[in-house]
RNA sequence: CGGGAUGUAGCGCAGUCCGGUUAGCGCACCUGCUUUGGGAGCAGGGGGUCCCAGGUUCGAAUCCUGGUAUCCCGACCA
Protein backbone atom coordinates (compact mmCIF):
# COMPACT_ATOMS: atom_id res chain seq x y z
CA UNK A 1 0.00 0.00 0.00
CA UNK A 2 1.55 2.98 -0.96
CA UNK A 3 -0.67 5.85 0.41
CA UNK A 4 1.24 9.60 -0.01
CA UNK A 5 -0.44 11.90 1.42
CA UNK A 6 1.53 15.70 0.35
CA UNK A 7 1.37 19.29 -0.18
CA UNK A 8 -1.18 20.30 1.87
CA UNK A 9 -1.41 24.09 1.04
CA UNK A 10 -4.14 25.99 2.67
CA UNK A 11 -5.49 27.11 -0.83
CA UNK A 12 -9.29 26.59 -1.70
CA UNK A 13 -9.01 23.56 -4.11
CA UNK A 14 -5.93 22.11 -3.17
CA UNK A 15 -7.09 21.70 0.44
CA UNK A 16 -10.70 20.24 -0.30
CA UNK A 17 -8.59 17.48 -2.75
CA UNK A 18 -6.46 16.91 0.45
CA UNK A 19 -9.38 16.42 2.15
CA UNK A 20 -11.10 14.25 0.65
CA UNK A 21 -8.04 11.71 0.11
CA UNK A 22 -7.10 11.98 3.79
CA UNK A 23 -10.84 10.74 4.69
CA UNK A 24 -10.56 7.99 2.01
CA UNK A 25 -7.00 7.17 2.48
CA UNK A 26 -7.42 6.93 6.20
CA UNK A 27 -10.32 4.80 6.16
CA UNK A 28 -12.43 6.30 7.82
CA UNK A 29 -15.32 6.57 4.99
CA UNK A 30 -15.97 6.79 1.27
CA UNK A 31 -18.27 7.86 -1.18
CA UNK A 32 -20.96 5.01 -2.20
CA UNK A 33 -22.83 3.91 -5.20
CA UNK A 34 -25.68 6.12 -4.19
CA UNK A 35 -25.66 9.74 -5.16
CA UNK A 36 -24.36 11.97 -2.57
CA UNK A 37 -23.98 9.42 0.13
CA UNK A 38 -21.11 8.01 1.42
CA UNK A 39 -19.66 4.53 3.12
CA UNK A 40 -18.84 5.36 6.83
CA UNK A 41 -16.11 2.50 7.33
CA UNK A 42 -15.28 0.74 10.57
CA UNK A 43 -12.64 3.21 11.77
CA UNK A 44 -14.45 5.87 10.97
CA UNK A 45 -17.71 4.69 12.58
CA UNK A 46 -15.64 3.72 16.05
CA UNK A 47 -15.00 7.14 16.26
CA UNK A 48 -18.36 8.64 15.63
CA UNK A 49 -19.63 5.94 18.34
CA UNK A 50 -17.26 7.76 20.83
CA UNK A 51 -18.60 10.99 20.16
CA UNK A 52 -21.77 9.41 20.31
CA UNK A 53 -21.76 7.65 23.33
CA UNK A 54 -19.85 11.09 25.13
CA UNK A 55 -22.63 13.22 23.53
CA UNK A 56 -25.17 10.40 25.14
CA UNK A 57 -24.21 10.72 28.43
CA UNK A 58 -23.96 14.39 28.27
CA UNK A 59 -27.71 14.79 27.14
CA UNK A 60 -28.56 12.21 30.04
CA UNK A 61 -26.95 14.45 32.45
CA UNK A 62 -28.86 17.60 31.48
CA UNK A 63 -32.07 15.33 31.86
CA UNK A 64 -32.86 14.35 28.56
CA UNK A 65 -34.26 10.83 27.51
CA UNK A 66 -33.85 9.29 23.55
CA UNK A 67 -37.03 8.28 21.82
CA UNK A 68 -37.73 7.71 18.22
CA UNK A 69 -40.00 8.95 15.44
CA UNK A 70 -40.70 7.77 11.44
CA UNK A 71 -38.19 8.30 9.13
CA UNK A 72 -41.65 9.16 6.39
CA UNK A 73 -43.38 12.67 7.11
CA UNK A 74 -46.28 12.84 4.98
CA UNK A 75 -46.29 15.96 2.71
CA UNK A 76 -49.01 17.85 4.18
CA UNK A 77 -47.26 18.32 7.71
CA UNK A 78 -44.49 20.31 6.35
CA UNK A 79 -46.73 23.23 4.83
CA UNK A 80 -47.87 23.51 8.27
CA UNK A 81 -45.12 26.19 9.33
CA UNK A 82 -44.67 28.62 6.43
CA UNK A 83 -40.83 29.74 6.72
CA UNK A 84 -39.92 25.95 7.80
CA UNK A 85 -41.27 24.57 4.23
CA UNK A 86 -39.47 27.71 2.92
CA UNK A 87 -36.16 26.56 3.81
CA UNK A 88 -36.21 22.61 3.25
CA UNK A 89 -38.70 22.24 0.23
CA UNK A 90 -35.35 22.15 -2.34
CA UNK A 91 -34.02 19.59 -0.65
CA UNK A 92 -36.75 16.82 -0.54
CA UNK A 93 -36.24 13.18 -1.15
CA UNK A 94 -39.81 11.85 -1.66
CA UNK A 95 -41.44 8.80 -1.93
CA UNK A 96 -44.55 8.67 -4.24
CA UNK A 97 -45.07 4.52 -4.83
CA UNK A 98 -45.00 1.38 -2.04
CA UNK A 99 -44.56 -0.87 -4.75
CA UNK A 100 -42.28 -2.60 -8.02
CA UNK A 101 -43.09 -5.15 -10.45
CA UNK A 102 -41.33 -6.99 -13.23
CA UNK A 103 -41.76 -4.87 -16.36
CA UNK A 104 -43.69 -6.43 -18.84
CA UNK A 105 -41.37 -5.76 -21.69
CA UNK A 106 -38.95 -7.51 -19.76
CA UNK A 107 -36.88 -4.42 -19.11
CA UNK A 108 -36.06 -5.93 -15.24
CA UNK A 109 -37.77 -4.04 -12.39
CA UNK A 110 -40.40 -1.18 -12.57
CA UNK A 111 -42.19 1.07 -10.17
CA UNK A 112 -45.48 -0.29 -10.30
CA UNK A 113 -47.96 2.99 -11.64
CA UNK A 114 -50.90 1.12 -9.87
CA UNK A 115 -49.07 1.37 -6.51
CA UNK A 116 -49.48 5.02 -6.47
CA UNK A 117 -49.36 6.51 -2.80
CA UNK A 118 -53.07 8.83 -1.78
CA UNK A 119 -50.22 11.67 -0.30
CA UNK A 120 -46.54 11.20 -1.00
CA UNK A 121 -43.95 10.83 2.32
CA UNK A 122 -41.26 13.09 2.90
CA UNK A 123 -37.98 11.31 3.76
CA UNK A 124 -37.00 13.37 6.84
CA UNK A 125 -34.73 16.58 6.38
CA UNK A 126 -35.37 17.14 10.05
CA UNK A 127 -38.22 15.94 11.94
CA UNK A 128 -39.77 18.89 14.16
CA UNK A 129 -42.81 18.54 11.86
CA UNK A 130 -43.27 14.76 13.15
CA UNK A 131 -42.05 15.14 16.25
CA UNK A 132 -44.86 18.28 17.47
CA UNK A 133 -47.66 16.53 15.31
CA UNK A 134 -47.25 13.85 17.84
CA UNK A 135 -46.37 16.16 21.02
CA UNK A 136 -49.73 17.55 20.44
CA UNK A 137 -51.01 14.14 21.93
CA UNK A 138 -48.94 14.03 25.01
CA UNK A 139 -49.13 17.83 26.02
CA UNK A 140 -52.44 18.81 27.82
CA UNK A 141 -51.45 19.92 30.96
CA UNK A 142 -49.02 22.06 32.90
CA UNK A 143 -48.10 19.16 34.63
CA UNK A 144 -46.96 17.36 31.14
CA UNK A 145 -44.14 19.61 30.65
CA UNK A 146 -41.08 20.29 30.08
CA UNK A 147 -40.66 17.39 27.61
CA UNK A 148 -37.28 17.18 27.15
CA UNK A 149 -36.54 14.34 24.24
CA UNK A 150 -33.52 13.48 21.73
CA UNK A 151 -33.12 11.45 18.71
CA UNK A 152 -30.53 9.73 17.27
CA UNK A 153 -30.90 9.06 13.45
CA UNK A 154 -30.30 9.44 10.14
CA UNK A 155 -31.88 12.21 7.68
CA UNK A 156 -31.69 13.18 4.35
CA UNK A 157 -31.18 16.61 2.22
CA UNK A 158 -30.91 16.56 -1.10
CA UNK A 159 -28.19 19.10 -1.87
CA UNK A 160 -26.60 19.97 -5.20
CA UNK A 161 -22.82 19.24 -4.10
CA UNK A 162 -22.05 16.87 -1.52
CA UNK A 163 -18.01 16.73 0.33
CA UNK A 164 -17.61 13.21 3.05
CA UNK A 165 -18.79 14.32 6.15
CA UNK A 166 -19.30 18.10 5.67
CA UNK A 167 -22.70 17.69 3.59
CA UNK A 168 -23.72 14.29 2.32
CA UNK A 169 -27.03 13.77 1.14
CA UNK A 170 -27.52 11.15 4.08
CA UNK A 171 -26.15 12.15 7.43
CA UNK A 172 -26.65 10.34 10.79
CA UNK A 173 -27.29 12.87 13.57
CA UNK A 174 -28.81 13.42 17.17
CA UNK A 175 -31.94 16.14 17.09
CA UNK A 176 -33.56 17.11 20.31
CA UNK A 177 -36.70 18.22 20.76
CA UNK A 178 -38.08 19.88 23.60
CA UNK A 179 -41.25 21.58 24.79
CA UNK A 180 -41.67 24.31 27.78
CA UNK A 181 -44.33 26.18 29.34
CA UNK A 182 -42.40 29.17 29.52
CA UNK A 183 -40.36 31.48 27.10
CA UNK A 184 -37.98 32.16 29.74
CA UNK A 185 -37.37 27.95 29.85
CA UNK A 186 -37.15 27.70 26.45
CA UNK A 187 -34.36 30.34 26.16
CA UNK A 188 -32.63 28.90 28.98
CA UNK A 189 -32.79 25.40 27.11
CA UNK A 190 -31.41 26.42 23.86
CA UNK A 191 -28.44 27.85 25.68
CA UNK A 192 -27.88 25.15 28.06
CA UNK A 193 -27.44 23.26 25.08
CA UNK A 194 -25.14 25.20 22.80
CA UNK A 195 -22.90 25.06 25.97
CA UNK A 196 -22.81 20.80 26.12
CA UNK A 197 -21.89 21.51 22.50
CA UNK A 198 -18.94 23.64 22.98
CA UNK A 199 -17.75 21.12 26.30
CA UNK A 200 -18.05 18.68 23.61
CA UNK A 201 -16.41 20.34 21.05
CA UNK A 202 -13.17 21.82 23.01
CA UNK A 203 -13.13 19.27 25.93
CA UNK A 204 -13.15 15.90 23.55
CA UNK A 205 -12.77 17.06 19.86
CA UNK A 206 -10.08 19.77 21.09
CA UNK A 207 -11.35 21.93 18.52
CA UNK A 208 -11.76 25.71 20.09
CA UNK A 209 -15.57 26.97 18.79
CA UNK A 210 -17.26 30.67 19.27
CA UNK A 211 -20.48 30.42 20.35
CA UNK A 212 -22.91 33.14 19.41
CA UNK A 213 -26.13 34.45 17.88
CA UNK A 214 -27.08 33.43 13.62
CA UNK A 215 -27.77 36.75 11.99
CA UNK A 216 -31.88 36.52 10.50
CA UNK A 217 -30.56 35.34 7.15
CA UNK A 218 -28.37 32.35 8.57
CA UNK A 219 -31.43 31.30 11.03
CA UNK A 220 -32.79 28.44 11.24
CA UNK A 221 -35.80 27.79 8.97
CA UNK A 222 -38.97 28.34 11.19
CA UNK A 223 -36.12 29.64 14.48
CA UNK A 224 -37.21 32.86 16.37
CA UNK A 225 -32.97 32.69 17.26
CA UNK A 226 -30.59 29.94 16.21
CA UNK A 227 -27.14 29.55 18.67
CA UNK A 228 -24.34 28.55 16.79
CA UNK A 229 -20.62 26.83 17.30
CA UNK A 230 -18.30 28.29 14.79
CA UNK A 231 -15.13 26.09 14.33
CA UNK A 232 -12.21 27.12 12.22
CA UNK A 233 -10.38 24.83 9.98
CA UNK A 234 -6.60 24.88 8.84
CA UNK A 235 -7.66 26.57 5.47
CA UNK A 236 -9.16 29.07 6.72
CA UNK A 237 -13.05 28.72 6.69
CA UNK A 238 -15.62 28.13 9.18
CA UNK A 239 -17.58 25.00 9.52
CA UNK A 240 -21.06 25.61 11.69
CA UNK A 241 -20.19 22.75 14.00
CA UNK A 242 -23.93 22.50 15.82
CA UNK A 243 -27.17 24.50 16.54
CA UNK A 244 -29.47 25.16 19.28
CA UNK A 245 -33.13 27.31 18.00
CA UNK A 246 -35.43 28.60 20.31
CA UNK A 247 -38.52 28.16 17.98
CA UNK A 248 -40.80 30.39 19.60
CA UNK A 249 -44.26 29.21 19.60
CA UNK A 250 -43.77 29.00 16.28
CA UNK A 251 -44.57 25.18 16.02
CA UNK A 252 -46.90 25.08 18.74
CA UNK A 253 -48.99 26.98 16.66
CA UNK A 254 -49.02 25.25 13.43
CA UNK A 255 -49.54 22.16 15.16
CA UNK A 256 -52.02 23.47 17.42
CA UNK A 257 -50.03 22.31 20.83
CA UNK A 258 -51.85 24.07 24.06
CA UNK A 259 -51.78 22.92 27.37
CA UNK A 260 -53.73 24.08 30.21
CA UNK A 261 -51.73 26.02 33.03
CA UNK A 262 -52.03 26.42 36.38
CA UNK A 263 -54.23 29.74 36.20
CA UNK A 264 -56.78 27.04 34.35
CA UNK A 265 -55.54 28.93 30.61
CA UNK A 266 -55.18 27.29 27.45
CA UNK A 267 -51.33 28.52 26.72
CA UNK A 268 -48.98 27.51 23.51
CA UNK A 269 -46.23 25.65 24.46
CA UNK A 270 -42.78 27.00 23.44
CA UNK A 271 -39.93 24.75 21.90
CA UNK A 272 -36.31 24.36 21.07
CA UNK A 273 -34.48 22.03 18.89
CA UNK A 274 -30.89 20.82 18.84
CA UNK A 275 -28.52 19.28 16.73
CA UNK A 276 -25.19 18.02 15.81
CA UNK A 277 -24.04 15.40 13.00
CA UNK A 278 -21.30 13.49 11.60
CA UNK A 279 -20.35 16.75 9.95
CA UNK A 280 -18.47 16.98 13.80
CA UNK A 281 -16.48 14.58 12.38
CA UNK A 282 -15.34 16.69 9.23
CA UNK A 283 -14.31 19.35 11.76
CA UNK A 284 -11.82 16.51 13.86
CA UNK A 285 -10.52 15.49 10.59
CA UNK A 286 -9.93 18.95 9.35
CA UNK A 287 -9.38 20.91 12.69
CA UNK A 288 -5.79 18.52 13.62
CA UNK A 289 -4.36 17.02 10.49
CA UNK A 290 -1.16 17.21 8.94
CA UNK A 291 0.56 15.77 5.75
CA UNK A 292 1.02 12.52 7.64
CA UNK A 293 -2.26 12.39 7.69
CA UNK A 294 -5.29 12.42 10.57
CA UNK A 295 -4.41 13.71 14.45
CA UNK A 296 -7.07 12.29 16.86
CA UNK A 297 -7.68 13.44 20.10
CA UNK A 298 -6.86 10.82 22.93
CA UNK A 299 -10.00 11.02 24.09
CA UNK A 300 -11.76 10.35 20.95
CA UNK A 301 -9.19 7.71 19.15
CA UNK A 302 -10.70 4.48 19.35
CA UNK A 303 -6.77 3.13 19.46
CA UNK A 304 -4.94 5.60 21.54
CA UNK A 305 -1.94 3.36 21.41
CA UNK A 306 -0.47 1.21 19.21
CA UNK A 307 2.79 -1.45 19.83
CA UNK A 308 4.87 -2.10 16.54
CA UNK A 309 7.02 -5.53 17.55
CA UNK A 310 10.48 -5.04 15.81
CA UNK A 311 12.05 -8.48 15.12
CA UNK A 312 14.40 -10.79 13.05
CA UNK A 313 12.76 -14.47 13.19
CA UNK A 314 9.89 -16.27 14.76
CA UNK A 315 11.59 -16.53 17.77
CA UNK A 316 12.27 -13.07 19.05
CA UNK A 317 8.71 -11.98 17.16
CA UNK A 318 7.16 -13.91 20.24
CA UNK A 319 9.58 -12.25 22.90
CA UNK A 320 8.28 -9.15 21.91
CA UNK A 321 4.89 -9.85 21.75
CA UNK A 322 5.11 -11.45 24.72
CA UNK A 323 6.18 -8.34 26.30
CA UNK A 324 4.03 -6.53 24.84
CA UNK A 325 1.35 -8.14 25.93
CA UNK A 326 2.46 -7.55 29.74
CA UNK A 327 2.58 -3.46 28.74
CA UNK A 328 -0.65 -3.78 27.35
CA UNK A 329 -2.29 -5.31 30.45
CA UNK A 330 -0.84 -3.05 32.76
CA UNK A 331 -2.34 -0.08 29.98
CA UNK A 332 -5.61 -0.80 29.39
CA UNK A 333 -6.01 -1.44 33.26
CA UNK A 334 -5.81 2.34 33.15
CA UNK A 335 -8.34 2.94 31.02
CA UNK A 336 -6.75 3.03 27.97
CA UNK A 337 -7.06 1.67 24.73
CA UNK A 338 -4.46 -0.72 22.74
CA UNK A 339 -3.64 -2.56 19.81
CA UNK A 340 -0.76 -4.70 19.42
CA UNK A 341 0.00 -5.06 15.79
CA UNK A 342 1.91 -8.58 15.50
CA UNK A 343 1.21 -8.77 12.21
CA UNK A 344 3.88 -10.85 10.08
CA UNK A 345 3.01 -10.03 6.37
CA UNK A 346 3.84 -6.51 6.65
CA UNK A 347 7.05 -4.58 7.87
CA UNK A 348 7.56 -2.28 10.61
CA UNK A 349 7.93 0.95 8.65
CA UNK A 350 5.12 0.43 6.98
CA UNK A 351 3.19 -0.01 10.16
CA UNK A 352 4.73 3.16 11.23
CA UNK A 353 3.50 5.14 8.68
CA UNK A 354 0.03 3.40 8.40
CA UNK A 355 -0.64 4.27 12.22
CA UNK A 356 0.35 7.70 11.63
CA UNK A 357 -2.25 8.27 8.66
CA UNK A 358 -4.79 6.78 10.85
CA UNK A 359 -4.01 9.42 13.55
CA UNK A 360 -2.75 6.89 16.53
CA UNK A 361 -1.84 9.56 19.55
CA UNK A 362 1.07 7.38 20.88
CA UNK A 363 3.22 4.68 19.03
CA UNK A 364 5.26 2.41 20.91
CA UNK A 365 8.04 0.51 19.16
CA UNK A 366 9.66 -2.27 21.19
CA UNK A 367 12.69 -4.45 19.88
CA UNK A 368 15.20 -6.78 20.90
CA UNK A 369 17.52 -3.82 21.79
CA UNK A 370 14.67 -2.88 24.05
CA UNK A 371 14.54 -5.99 25.38
CA UNK A 372 17.88 -6.24 26.65
CA UNK A 373 18.27 -2.53 27.73
CA UNK A 374 14.75 -2.14 29.24
CA UNK A 375 13.61 0.33 27.38
CA UNK A 376 10.93 1.08 24.56
CA UNK A 377 10.83 3.66 21.77
CA UNK A 378 7.82 5.50 22.15
CA UNK A 379 6.69 8.43 19.37
CA UNK A 380 3.82 10.97 19.84
CA UNK A 381 1.88 11.96 16.75
CA UNK A 382 0.95 14.89 17.96
CA UNK A 383 4.68 16.56 17.59
CA UNK A 384 6.15 13.39 15.33
CA UNK A 385 8.49 13.18 18.00
CA UNK A 386 10.63 9.65 19.23
CA UNK A 387 12.23 9.17 22.32
CA UNK A 388 13.28 6.01 23.90
CA UNK A 389 11.92 5.53 27.55
CA UNK A 390 12.24 2.98 30.57
CA UNK A 391 9.89 0.07 30.57
CA UNK A 392 9.64 1.25 33.80
CA UNK A 393 6.67 2.86 34.85
CA UNK A 394 5.51 3.17 31.82
CA UNK A 395 2.02 2.56 32.22
CA UNK A 396 2.02 5.77 34.08
CA UNK A 397 3.71 7.77 31.68
CA UNK A 398 1.41 7.10 28.61
CA UNK A 399 -1.68 7.61 30.58
CA UNK A 400 -0.38 11.14 31.67
CA UNK A 401 1.02 11.62 27.84
CA UNK A 402 -2.09 11.54 26.37
CA UNK A 403 -3.87 13.53 28.76
CA UNK A 404 -0.71 16.01 27.55
CA UNK A 405 -1.57 15.37 23.95
CA UNK A 406 -4.67 15.99 24.42
CA UNK A 407 -4.35 19.59 25.73
CA UNK A 408 -1.70 20.53 23.25
CA UNK A 409 -4.21 19.56 20.77
CA UNK A 410 -6.43 21.76 21.88
CA UNK A 411 -3.88 24.33 22.08
CA UNK A 412 -2.50 24.01 18.98
CA UNK A 413 -5.72 24.63 17.67
CA UNK A 414 -6.91 27.53 20.04
CA UNK A 415 -3.73 29.36 19.12
CA UNK A 416 -4.42 29.20 15.22
CA UNK A 417 -8.13 29.93 15.65
CA UNK A 418 -7.10 33.45 17.40
CA UNK A 419 -4.21 34.37 15.64
CA UNK A 420 -6.94 33.87 12.78
CA UNK A 421 -9.45 36.46 14.34
CA UNK A 422 -8.74 39.92 12.19
CA UNK A 423 -10.03 43.14 13.79
CA UNK A 424 -10.85 45.02 10.25
CA UNK A 425 -12.39 48.88 10.08
CA UNK A 426 -12.42 49.43 6.76
CA UNK A 427 -14.01 47.78 3.60
CA UNK A 428 -10.55 47.78 1.61
CA UNK A 429 -9.35 45.59 4.85
CA UNK A 430 -11.83 43.58 4.50
CA UNK A 431 -11.76 42.66 1.46
CA UNK A 432 -7.92 42.48 2.00
CA UNK A 433 -7.69 40.17 4.90
CA UNK A 434 -10.61 37.59 3.57
CA UNK A 435 -8.46 37.23 0.49
CA UNK A 436 -4.84 36.60 1.17
CA UNK A 437 -4.99 35.46 5.61
CA UNK A 438 -8.91 34.27 5.54
CA UNK A 439 -10.16 32.80 9.21
CA UNK A 440 -12.56 35.20 11.16
CA UNK A 441 -12.86 39.00 10.68
CA UNK A 442 -14.75 41.07 13.50
CA UNK A 443 -16.31 43.92 11.78
CA UNK A 444 -18.91 46.32 12.45
CA UNK A 445 -22.11 45.05 10.53
CA UNK A 446 -25.39 47.88 10.44
CA UNK A 447 -27.90 45.31 11.36
CA UNK A 448 -29.29 45.41 8.19
CA UNK A 449 -29.39 41.87 6.22
CA UNK A 450 -29.04 43.91 2.59
CA UNK A 451 -26.36 44.76 3.99
CA UNK A 452 -25.33 40.95 5.27
CA UNK A 453 -26.61 39.75 1.73
CA UNK A 454 -24.61 42.80 -0.40
CA UNK A 455 -21.08 41.06 1.50
CA UNK A 456 -21.90 37.79 0.62
CA UNK A 457 -22.41 38.68 -2.86
CA UNK A 458 -19.60 40.87 -3.43
CA UNK A 459 -17.11 38.38 -0.78
CA UNK A 460 -18.55 35.13 -0.28
CA UNK A 461 -18.29 35.94 3.68
CA UNK A 462 -21.05 35.17 5.51
CA UNK A 463 -21.77 36.25 9.12
CA UNK A 464 -20.62 33.40 11.26
CA UNK A 465 -22.16 34.80 14.62
CA UNK A 466 -22.64 37.54 16.39
CA UNK A 467 -20.79 36.13 19.58
CA UNK A 468 -22.16 35.61 23.11
CA UNK A 469 -19.58 37.27 24.65
CA UNK A 470 -20.22 40.63 21.95
CA UNK A 471 -18.57 44.11 23.67
CA UNK A 472 -20.85 46.85 23.16
CA UNK A 473 -18.59 49.50 21.39
CA UNK A 474 -19.83 52.47 19.06
CA UNK A 475 -18.55 51.99 15.11
CA UNK A 476 -19.47 52.23 11.64
CA UNK A 477 -20.80 49.50 9.14
CA UNK A 478 -18.10 48.33 7.36
CA UNK A 479 -19.89 48.41 4.53
CA UNK A 480 -22.67 50.84 4.24
CA UNK A 481 -20.71 53.29 6.94
CA UNK A 482 -24.19 53.14 9.06
CA UNK A 483 -23.79 53.01 12.73
CA UNK A 484 -23.23 49.90 14.45
CA UNK A 485 -23.34 48.97 18.10
CA UNK A 486 -21.22 45.91 17.90
CA UNK A 487 -18.88 43.83 16.07
CA UNK A 488 -19.93 40.62 14.56
CA UNK A 489 -17.39 37.45 12.91
CA UNK A 490 -17.35 36.91 9.18
CA UNK A 491 -15.77 34.31 7.42
CA UNK A 492 -16.12 31.96 4.44
CA UNK A 493 -17.53 28.93 5.42
CA UNK A 494 -18.09 25.36 4.72
C1' C B 1 -30.34 23.61 -13.10
C1' G B 2 -26.04 26.51 -16.26
C1' G B 3 -20.51 26.01 -17.84
C1' G B 4 -16.31 22.45 -18.24
C1' A B 5 -14.22 17.60 -17.97
C1' U B 6 -14.09 12.37 -17.37
C1' G B 7 -15.92 7.02 -17.62
C1' U B 8 -10.43 1.31 -19.84
C1' A B 9 -8.62 -4.68 -13.84
C1' G B 10 -9.79 -3.27 -6.66
C1' C B 11 -7.28 1.92 -7.04
C1' G B 12 -4.55 5.54 -10.20
C1' C B 13 -3.80 6.08 -15.32
C1' A B 14 -1.77 5.51 -20.85
C1' G B 15 -3.88 4.20 -25.49
C1' U B 16 -8.88 7.56 -28.51
C1' C B 17 -6.93 13.03 -32.34
C1' C B 18 -5.15 9.58 -37.23
C1' G B 19 -10.02 2.53 -36.50
C1' G B 20 -5.97 -2.75 -37.68
C1' U B 21 -1.43 -8.15 -33.78
C1' U B 22 -3.55 -11.45 -28.17
C1' A B 23 -5.66 -3.86 -24.77
C1' G B 24 -1.06 -1.93 -21.70
C1' C B 25 1.55 0.44 -17.30
C1' G B 26 2.14 1.61 -11.84
C1' C B 27 0.12 0.31 -7.11
C1' A B 28 -2.77 -3.53 -4.84
C1' C B 29 -3.74 -9.09 -4.96
C1' C B 30 -1.76 -14.62 -5.18
C1' U B 31 2.83 -18.16 -4.98
C1' G B 32 8.03 -18.86 -3.79
C1' C B 33 12.78 -17.36 -1.94
C1' U B 34 15.60 -13.61 0.44
C1' U B 35 14.68 -9.56 3.80
C1' U B 36 12.85 -6.99 8.53
C1' G B 37 14.89 -0.42 14.26
C1' G B 38 10.73 4.30 8.95
C1' G B 39 6.36 2.79 3.52
C1' A B 40 11.43 -4.23 1.15
C1' G B 41 13.88 -6.91 -3.28
C1' C B 42 13.77 -10.56 -7.05
C1' A B 43 11.14 -14.25 -9.90
C1' G B 44 6.57 -16.17 -11.40
C1' G B 45 1.07 -15.75 -11.56
C1' G B 46 -4.31 -14.32 -11.54
C1' G B 47 -7.74 -10.61 -12.67
C1' G B 48 -11.15 -6.77 -18.35
C1' U B 49 -19.05 -6.19 -20.33
C1' C B 50 -12.70 -0.66 -22.59
C1' C B 51 -20.03 3.07 -18.79
C1' C B 52 -24.85 1.43 -21.56
C1' A B 53 -27.72 1.04 -26.22
C1' G B 54 -27.86 1.68 -31.28
C1' G B 55 -25.27 2.98 -35.89
C1' U B 56 -20.96 3.28 -39.64
C1' U B 57 -17.11 -0.40 -41.18
C1' C B 58 -14.11 -6.32 -43.65
C1' G B 59 -12.68 -4.71 -38.65
C1' A B 60 -14.53 -0.12 -33.13
C1' A B 61 -11.76 1.18 -26.49
C1' U B 62 -10.91 4.53 -30.85
C1' C B 63 -15.67 7.37 -35.54
C1' C B 64 -21.32 8.93 -35.30
C1' U B 65 -26.21 9.33 -32.47
C1' G B 66 -28.80 8.83 -27.99
C1' G B 67 -28.69 7.64 -22.92
C1' U B 68 -26.31 7.31 -18.17
C1' A B 69 -22.88 8.01 -14.12
C1' U B 70 -19.11 10.63 -11.68
C1' C B 71 -15.95 14.90 -10.74
C1' C B 72 -14.76 20.27 -10.93
C1' C B 73 -16.60 25.56 -11.26
C1' G B 74 -21.16 28.37 -10.44
C1' A B 75 -26.14 28.47 -8.35
C1' C B 76 -27.99 25.90 -3.76
C1' C B 77 -26.43 24.63 1.42
C1' A B 78 -32.01 24.94 8.16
Amino acid sequence: MAVELKDLTKSDENYSQWYNDLVIKAGLAENSAVRGCMVIKPYGYAIWEKMRDVLDAMFKETGHENAYFPLFIPKSFFSREASHVEGFAKECAVVTHYRLKNDEEGKGVVVDPAARLEEELIVRPTSETIIWNTYKNWITSYRDLPILCNQWANVVRWEMRTRLFLRTAEFLWQEGHTAHATAEEAIEETERMINVYRRFAEEWMGVPVIVGHKSPNERFAGAVDTLTIEALMQDGKALQSGTSHFLGQNFAKAFDVQYTSKEGKQEYVWATSWGVSTRLMGALIMAHSDNNGLVLPPKLAPIQVVMVPIYKGEEQRLQVVARFEEIARELRAKGVSVKIDARDNVRSGFKFAEYELKGVPVRLALGPRDLENGTIELARRDTLTKEVVSQQGLADYVANLLDEIQNNIFQKALDYRNSMITKVDTWEEFQEVLNTKGGFISAHWDGTPETEQAIKEATKATIRCIPMDVVEEEGTCVFSGKPSKYRVLFAKSY
